[in-house]
DNA sequence: ATAGGGTTAG
């Protein structure tokens, strides 16, 4: 107890020694009040109260001092830091008291060269929680400035960074992020890896870029961590030459890429469009075995997944080999994307000889693996097996949701038995399972394909008033009213969709150019084209093109499709599959010939 | 810091 004591007395006689101004500040306040000032020996008390946290005490002596001045005579005086901080909880708390930001951070500067960096981290978490008296960004790191030393402005900028980004104002975190680099800060990868990993998370990959090439500009130095994050947000966005850039410069940063950075790298590639990119996926996990990374569950998982997406089931069935025979044991992402690339490839005894295999290697199935296999059911002629199955899971105690019966219910549809679909819908209700707009697109469909458009519409006007439909309902009924060739209905629609707050797609667009070019009405079709294009986030793509181009050729305008074509692949984009057979079709074997046939055919052969 | 999955429109 000695020592404390005596740091106590130290405080107090700092504290003393720095009165002046605040004597001076009282003798004033006598002039005007005409109240008696507090001898000086009341002062010293109230460095003791803070110390004792006599608050009552202290608000009684201090009732007649101005709040802001009491706290920057504080400030100025060598009293503790700590027990500023302390002064400034409680008055802020108890006396309402606004203090200026360059007072507090004039706070939090003595506090960062006293070292009390877990009371600054604290401190700045409740300034980054609280938005009512939200400070711009700007103005902080003004206040920041305002202290001479760079070091521990850098330490305070760095720490407010981190404040925003753990209380999710990754706005705040980002702006502060770039201030700090005008002012010649140097940040720490401890505070950009939170920043990154918010920005991932909101897809925000250019951002990630961004913070990524300052680091490296502002010398500081990224780790593992930080590298891979970088690596993902690349790879999210198909820059997969600049992800392995950045595998590079890991190296030059002394940093070895670990098996998250090739599992992102192999992701990356596996969900890349065009032709090899397996094949490019597998020289990757070749090239992680050369650096002898092991690949582990997640390598095989990410790889079985990406080769039967790839159409190469055989592909997913060799890596499943290749993983046991290494002794890694599958999960249940294993199993079901096994079973999802069964379903999907029809081979559904085998997809069910693999559920008995999981099981009885004592991988638990979840409610995934069974939507998984009634979906497979539905969608191969087997409705009986999947109701059962529907049962069978039921009976395990597994607790439902509406996908479930969409599946079954869809199938219903699919089969012209929409009214066993809206039975099936209603036994779903009986069991207390809300339909979700995804039941009502399913029936919605069958209705439309029942050619009962009215009823569709009626069930979707039910929905409306709900706020329910989403985009897919409304491509139902274009779709729908556009094959009865009333497609003004259609487009009616459109403005209608925007003002329930729903943004058309390309597809949007292009289902309203199809029903127009179907009625041979080319130029309400380029009106939609313009329309589309207003929106300057929804450019002309492929299948844009292809739909117009259909409608042209049909019409027997082929040089004004020859013209379409052209603009397409002057603006890069490769024709697929649709454009080959339109243009052979309709185009070629009418004996006209398009400029760019030789270009089109080289590419489109391959697809 | 990395992997998965189910419905409806295309």
């Amino acid at each position: 107890m000695f020592p404390k004591s005596l740091a106590v007395s130290r405080n107090i006689s700092n504290f003393i020694r720095n009165l002046s101004g605040l004597s001076r500040l009282c003798s004033s306040s006598i002039t005007i009040a005409e109240s008696p000032c507090p001898p000086s020996c009341d002062v010293v008390v109230i460095a003791d109260l803070i110390e004792k946290q006599h608050w009552s005490k202290l608000g009684v002596h201090v009732k007649d001092i101005n709040p802001n001045e009491l706290f920057r005579q504080l400030i100025s005086s060598e009293l503790d830091p700590d027990l500023c901080l302390r002064y400034y909880t409680w008055s802020v708390k108890n006396r309402n008291i606004s203090v200026s930001l360059e007072l507090t951070f004039k706070l939090l500067h003595s506090l960062a060269i006293a070292k009390r960096y877990s009371k600054i981290r604290s401190f700045l978490d409740g300034f980054a929680k609280d938005d009512g008296s939200d400070h711009p960004v700007h103005s902080i790191l003004h206040a920041i400035s305002m202290c001479d030393n760079v070091c521990v402005s850098s330490i305070i900028a760095d720490m407010l960074v981190l404040a925003y980004a753990n209380n999710s104002r990754f706005e705040l975190a980002l702006e502060a992020f770039k201030r700090s680099g005008f002012y010649g800060y140097k940040l720490s990868a401890l505070s950009c890896k939170p920043l990154m990993i918010a920005l991932l998370k909101q897809n925000r990959s250019a951002d990630v870029e961004y913070v990524y090439k300052e680091m490296i500009r502002r010398k500081i130095q990224p780790n593992l961590f930080t590298f891979n994050v970088v690596i993902n947000a690349l790879c999210k966005t198909g820059k997969m030459n600049k992800a392995r850039d950045v595998m590079e410069d890991m190296k030059v940063y002394g940093c070895s890429p670990n098996v998250v950075s090739y599992n992102t790298l192999i992701d990356g590639y596996c969900k890349l469009g065009g032709i090899g990119k397996m094949y490019k996926a597998d020289a990757v996990l070749k090239e992680m075995v050369e650096n002898k990374v092991s690949p582990n569950l997640t390598t095989f998982n990410i790889l079985i997944d990406g080769f039967w997406k790839d159409d190469n089931l055989p592909g997913s069935m060799k890596v499943l080999k290749e993983m046991l025979d290494q002794d890694v044991v599958p999960n249940v992402i294993t199993y079901n994307s096994l079973i999802n690339g069964l379903c999907s490839g029809g081979k559904i005894s085998e997809a069910l000889g693999m559920h008995d295999k999981m099981v009885s290697a004592g991988v638990q199935p979840n409610l995934i693996t069974y939507n998984s296999l009634i979906n497979g059911f539905c969608k191969n002629d087997m409705l009986k097996e999947a109701l059962d199955m529907l049962e069978s899971v039921k009976g395990q105690g597994f607790v439902l949701t509406a996908r479930t019966y969409n599946m079954l219910i869809d199938a219903y549809c699919k089969l012209g038995k929409t009214v066993d679909g809206f039975a099936l819908k209603e036994e779903m209700e009986r069991e207390g399972i809300v339909p979700d707009i995804g039941t009502y697109n399913c029936l919605i469909a069958g209705q439309c394909r029942d050619g009962n458009v009215e009823a569709a519409k009626k069930l979707f006007d039910q929905l409306t008033s709900k706020g329910l439909p989403d985009l897919v309902t409304y491509h139902i009924l274009m779709e729908s009213y556009c094959s009865k060739g009333e497609s003004r209905k259609a487009a009616m629609l459109l403005k209608e969709m925007s003002k329930m707050d729903l943004k058309p797609r390309h597809l949007t667009y292009n289902i309203l150019m199809k029903g127009y070019c179907r009625e041979g009405n080319l130029k309400a079709a380029t009106n939609m084209r313009t329309e589309m294009e207003k929106e300057r986030r929804l450019r002309m793509n492929v299948a844009s093109y292809n739909v117009l181009l259909q409608g042209y050729s049909q019409k027997g305008k082929l040089e004004d499709a020859n013209i379409l074509l052209n603009e397409m692949l002057e603006k890069g984009l490769v024709p697929n599959r649709t454009t080959y057979e339109i243009v052979k079709l309709e185009m070629v074997d009418k004996g006209f010939v398009p400029d760019v046939e030789g270009h089109l055919f080289n590419v489109s052969t391959k697809s």
